[in-house]
This record gives C-alpha cells, sequence and structure tokens, in this order.
RNA sequence: GGGGCUGUAGCUCAGCACGGUCAGAGCGCCUGCCUGUCACGCAGGAGGCCGCGGGUUCAAGUCCCGUCAGCCCCGCCA
C-alpha cells in the first residue's frame, strides 16, 4: 500500500482542511468521465467525497484514474479545496468541498455489483441480498442498521453497568433441558453417544449466577432453538439477558422501565413515558384476545355471549350449548360484500368456521337500513339495541364482526381480525412506540398432546404468594409471578421472579409430572444449589433484535441481524448447513444419512427413544 | 406437517386468463466521444436453461403434474 489513509472523509468538512493535501480511502460509488476530467465519488464509513482529475494532473495518473470502475477500492492524494462558484452539490454534507486529486492508487477491481449500491436497496429481493451480503452493507446506508445496534448495545452496557451490573459470560456448550423448545444437540466426540445442548437462553446459569452471590447480571448473547422460523423468529437470536438478588417483580419492571427509557433516548431521542401500562393476562385476553395486544388502537373486543342466547340465531346458540363464546367488534367502516367474503375467508383461514358481521348505520331512514345483515332478522330488537350501548357505536357507521367457537379459539380469530382490520382501515398511528406490561399469567397450562400440565412461562417461575395453597389442588387457577413487555403488539420480553427453595421447585416438578429421578438428572446442579443459601431473584429477557428491528421500524429480525438464515434455516452466503466429511461423522459416533423409519421395527425404536426421553 | 404468494437478461419487472412476430422494457454493463459533472450526456453494442423435471399438443414462459428455492402465515416456538 503506497498511499495510507490520513483522514476519515466526514472531518474534511471542517473548515482547516481548506488547502491542505490529504489522503483519502474508500470505494468508488459513481464515476463521471468526461474526457479531459474525471470525478469520482469516493465513499468511506463515514461519507462521500466527489474527487476531482483534471487537466495538471500527471498523465500516467489520469490514466490509472480512467482504469477506476465502480467498487474499486482506492486511495487518493490531493488538495482539498472549495469547489468553483455555482458546482456545489447541496446534497451531500461535503457538497461545497472537493479532491483536487494528484495521486491515486487502485488496491484491487471489482466485478460490477448485482445490484446498484447508490440507491435504496429495498426494492431488490432478500435472496439476492443476503448471498452478497457485505455488498448490501457496503452499499449506502448499508452500514447503518448495524452502527444502530452497536449504539443500542453501548447504552444498554452502559446503562446496567452503571446500575452496578456485571457481565458475565455463560457456556454455549451445556446440557439439554427438557420444556420448552427444540435443543440444538451437538455430538460428543470424547464420549460416545452422549450431546452438549446449545442453550435455549441462560436461563439456569444466571440463576447460578444470583446463588454464588453476584446479585446483578447481565449479558447480551446468543440463544438458540431449533424451531421452524418466522419473519421475527431465527434459530440464533440475541438476548439482552439480566437477572437480580433480593427483587420482587417491581424492582425489575421499574428497573427495566428505566433502562428502555434510556435507550431510547441515548438512540432515538424519543422520551418513553413511564412507567408503562399494565394489563392482567385475564383482561388482555377479554379486551384483545391476546396476551400481546397492540394497544396503537382500539377496536376491543367485547363479549356478547349473554345478548346472543336471546338470539334466535342457531351458529351462535350451537356453539354456546357447546360451552363455547360468542365475541365481537365494531369496525368504524362499511365494507362491500366482496371484502365481507374477504374477511370472512381471512378468518375462516385461521380456524373460523364463519364470520358473522352486522353493517351499523346511526342516522338510518328506517330500522332496517340501520342493521342490515343476513342474521338481523334472529336477533330481537331490543337484543340489537343492547349491541348498540355495548360496542359504544357513536359514530355514523360501523360494521360489528361476531366470531361463535371455544373462547381460544374465538380469540385468536379476532385478535388476528382485530389486527387485520386495524392495518387495512389504517388506525394504527405511524412511528409509535406502545409499551405494555401483561402480568399475572397462569402459571400452568394444559397439554392436551403430552397430557400433561406445562409450565407457561418455565419451570423455575415462582407462583403468586396468595395462589400458593391452590397449587395441588387447583393448579390451572394459580397464576406466575412473570411479567411480560409487548411492544406495538410484539413481545419483546418476558421474565420472571423464580424459586429459590429446594421444596417449592420439587412442588413444581412433580406437578409437571417431571420425576424426582428425571429432575435430579436434568436439573440437580440447580436443586442442589438452591440448597446452599439462595437468594430470592428475579429478571428478565429482551430480545434485542425483535426490539431493534422495532426501533427502526424493519417488519423482519433479518434487516438487523447481519448474517441471518432463511425460513428454511440455511445460510445463503455461506451455505450452511452443509454436509461434513464421513471422517468428522465417524469421530463423533454418529450415524451418517439417517432417515425417517419406514419400517414398523424402526418406528417401534424411535416410540421408545422418545419414551424414554420424557 | 399444512395453507398462500413468488420464480423470465446482472437488478427490478412486463409478457401467462385467450398456446402460434414472444424473447421484451427500464436500470446496470462494455466500446467510442466529451474539461465541471454530481442518477452527467451523446452514439453504438453485448447479454436469456422463461427455476428444474415430466406430461398434453403440430406447437409450451404461457396449459397440467411433480419438484426445488425465496417470502408470509398456521402448527411448532416465548
Amino acid at each position: 500500500m503506497r498511499l495510507k489513509r490520513t483522514h476519515f472523509i466526514e472531518e474534511l468538512i471542517r473548515e482547516d482542511f481548506l488547502g491542505k493535501e490529504v489522503v483519502v480511502s474508500g470505494w468508488v460509488l459513481r464515476r463521471r468521465d468526461h474526457g479531459g476530467v474525471i470525478f469520482l465519488d469516493l465513499r468511506d464509513r463515514t461519507g462521500l467525497l466527489q474527487v476531482v482529475f483534471e487537466e495538471g494532473v500527471a498523465q500516467e495518473v489520469f490514466d490509472i484514474a480512467d482504469q477506476v470502475r465502480i467498487e474499486y477500492p482506492v486511495s487518493v492524494k490531493g488538495i482539498i479545496r472549495r469547489r468553483p462558484e455555482g458546482m456545489e452539490n447541496p446534497k451531500i454534507p461535503t457538497g461545497y468541498i472537493e479532491l483536487s486529486a494528484s495521486d491515486v492508487e487502485i488496491h484491487n477491481t471489482s466485478k460490477t455489483p448485482p445490484f446498484p449500491m447508490d440507491e435504496d436497496l429495498s426494492q431488490v429481493s432478500e435472496a439476492t441480498r443476503l448471498r452478497y451480503r457485505y455488498l448490501e452493507m457496503r452499499a449506502l446506508g448499508g452500514h447503518s442498521p448495524f452502527i444502530f445496534r452497536h449504539n443500542v448495545n453501548l447504552a444498554i452496557r452502559n446503562f446496567l453497568s452503571e446500575r452496578g451490573f456485571l457481565e458475565i459470560e455463560t457456556p454455549f456448550l451445556t446440557k439439554s433441558t427438557p420444556e420448552g423448545a427444540r435443543d440444538f444437540l451437538v455430538p460428543s466426540r470424547l464420549y460416545p453417544g452422549k450431546f452438549y445442548a446449545l442453550p435455549q437462553s441462560p436461563q439456569l446459569f444466571k440463576q447460578i449466577l444470583m446463588v454464588a452471590g453476584f446479585e446483578k447480571y447481565f449479558q447480551i448473547v446468543r440463544c438458540f432453538r431449533d424451531e421452524d422460523l418466522r419473519a421475527d423468529r431465527q434459530p440464533e437470536f440475541t438476548q439482552l439477558d439480566l437477572e437480580m438478588s433480593f427483587v420482587d417483580e417491581e424492582d425489575v419492571m421499574s428497573l427495566c422501565e428505566e433502562l428502555l427509557a434510556h435507550l431510547f433516548e441515548k438512540t432515538l431521542g424519543i422520551t418513553l413515558s413511564t412507567p408503562f401500562p399494565r394489563l392482567s393476562f385475564d383482561k388482555a385476553m377479554e379486551l384483545y384476545g391476546t396476551d400481546r395486544p397492540d394497544l396503537r388502537f382500539g377496536l376491543e373486543l367485547k363479549e356478547a355471549t349473554d345478548l346472543a342466547k336471546e338470539a334466535q340465531f342457531q351458529v351462535f346458540r350451537g356453539a354456546v350449548e357447546k360451552g363455547g363464546i360468542v365475541k365481537g367488534l365494531a369496525a368504524p367502516a362499511h365494507f362491500s360484500r366482496k371484502e365481507l367474503d374477504e374477511l370472512t375467508k381471512y378468518a375462516q383461514e385461521l380456524g373460523a368456521k364463519g364470520l358473522a358481521w352486522i353493517k351499523y348505520t346511526k342516522n338510518a331512514a328506517s330500522f332496517e337500513e340501520k342493521w342490515a345483515s343476513p342474521i338481523v332478522k334472529f336477533f330481537p330488537r331490543e337484543v340489537l339495541e343492547r349491541l348498540e350501548e355495548r360496542f359504544e357505536l357513536r359514530d355514523e357507521a360501523y360494521t360489528l364482526f361476531f366470531v361463535a367457537d371455544t373462547p381460544q379459539q374465538t380469540n385468536l380469530v379476532l385478535s388476528e381480525l382485530r389486527k387485520h382490520l386495524a392495518e387495512r382501515l389504517k388506525l394504527i398511528p405511524e412511528g409509535m412506540f406502545s409499551f405494555l406490561w401483561v402480568v399475572d399469567f397462569p402459571l400452568f397450562e394444559w397439554d392436551d398432546e403430552e397430557g400433561r400440565l406445562v409450565a407457561v412461562h418455565h419451570p423455575f417461575t415462582h407462583p403468586k404468594l396468595e395462589d400458593l395453597d391452590r397449587l395441588e389442588s387447583e393448579p390451572l387457577s394459580v397464576r406466575s409471578r412473570a411479567y411480560d413487555v409487548v411492544l406495538n403488539g410484539i413481545e419483546v420480553g418476558g421474565g420472571s421472579i423464580r424459586i429459590h427453595r429446594r421444596d417449592l421447585q420439587e412442588r413444581i416438578f412433580k406437578l409437571l409430572n417431571i420425576s424426582q429421578e428425571e429432575a435430579e438428572d436434568k436439573f440437580g446442579f440447580l436443586l442442589q444449589a438452591l440448597e446452599y443459601g439462595a437468594p430470592p431473584h428475579g429478571g428478565i429477557a429482551f430480545g434485542l433484535d425483535r426490539l431493534i428491528m422495532l426501533m427502526l421500524g424493519k417488519k423482519s429480525i433479518r434487516e438487523v441481524i447481519p448474517f441471518p438464515k432463511t425460513q428454511r434455516g440455511q445460510c445463503l452466503l455461506t451455505g450452511a448447513p452443509a454436509e461434513v466429511t464421513l471422517k468428522q461423522i465417524l469421530e463423533l459416533h454418529i450415524m451418517p444419512g439417517w432417515k425417517e423409519p419406514s419400517t414398523q421395527g424402526e418406528k417401534n425404536l424411535l416410540k421408545e427413544g422418545e419414551e424414554k426421553d420424557e
């Protein structure tokens, strides 16, 4: 390297560089060749600078400049000078200066990039961008999500460090735990037939750190879950994990509010209003049909089971007789028949048997026009009037939508319909950050597939103290000391106060149908640690990718992860997952080319294995 | 495991409903010209397994079946 950078481009904006000789290094964004004068727009991480090769420069330098193409990395020596009168470019910060080149060094050539490097790449297919992720990042603006992410990490570390938290690392090669998501497994070379698991979260280790007396721990840490992907789910993702000792829910939640407020202030300059609103799980389900409601808009659900009972509508009655419920929402709009069919189809795709609708017009000429719907004839006039009251129909035009089904199904369909209608009717304000806490979750839920109770949060979550005496008698009525942070309808964090005494932890395991042997085998180290003076403790984990995605207004966490996987779990850049040599496989004592069992004998073997596992 | 959308030039896409001037556009790229441009301009040019395989047909980007890949969703996953 003959020419060595003396300055980054953004530094050169300062007046005192005028007339000074500097060397800048970077990539050529654009080239404008006028025959006798060549302009290069040179880009480094900090900015964009116009370089001019013109009359007076040595012929061999000009000849080299003539060979430069887009995306060549080059260094240029020259004098910074003010641009001639009328030649300024107000679009860029360096638009009033330019570098009058006296020397240039081409460090490398470049093939023509597969997509333009100087415009918005959001129109380019994601697959192409992922395959050439390094070019997408290098392109204009391509660094910014990752610079932002750096700033987020820095703000978090500064804030927590200031508050006495210690960042402590925990292992990636650890032990598989039952409960929760499927583990990624790593076969052990030294112990044939044994496996490490990649952590789904550092949960157990952070609890051990509390037993170890660190008091306040945090970590920005990768977690792994071998489940199917979504726009907001990757097999490896990053959590901000933290845990504190001698605290209760309020301590953790208020710390989180301060942390998030600090974060938004430092990185976006946005002041969040704290404390965040709180909603119990039951209330959230009642009003929104989901435990992670988007509060940026209204469209609250209303129960109408009682009114449905008074109508002659068989669809509603049948559902109620089978123990179902009827709920609905009022969208402030009228829809065409075609739109109503589309909405019905949408509801059916979510598993609804149908979608009942009533078109309401407040100041209609007649009662028939006020309540227009194929089902309205089944409703006594008085019931319709009570619907008007219940749904608070104050404006001129509404369409009421109803679903009648099991509570779970009804809530699922209506919560999705609510979001769908809000988007469609443009009820969601731009640029709004609507945080809330969801609290008072049930501790357990019934898993039909497994025929046993499972933990809603995780098995280490502390039950509510006032519910403790019902733990064995009415486990499904017991609430937990867990809390979720929801931002704009997406869960961005969740945590709980943990069990810190062995006897209670064992009672929970028992209710979860985890045998004493299994508990000892899988969590013996934790149970033992709890016996050595484990302090009361609790914490939380934030999905950092999701949080950053929302802060930047992106639609997918892939946009804020430098090298993400596709929906089928592939890395388009490296081609992972990939085959390995037979030698590597054999060293791990595993079978190459293993496929789904096809014969009955193979299936029996698999079944035995599963039973042993659980 | 299931549902939906997409796949045509390096990139973005049109052409598919009704099979036959249907291998097209814009941008990019290459060559030449050009001393003040900044999305420079002008002139010329190259570039195609119409994702892949099979089928129907005299004839298939176009219709049918399968398959692969990307995206969104359900299941799964906090």
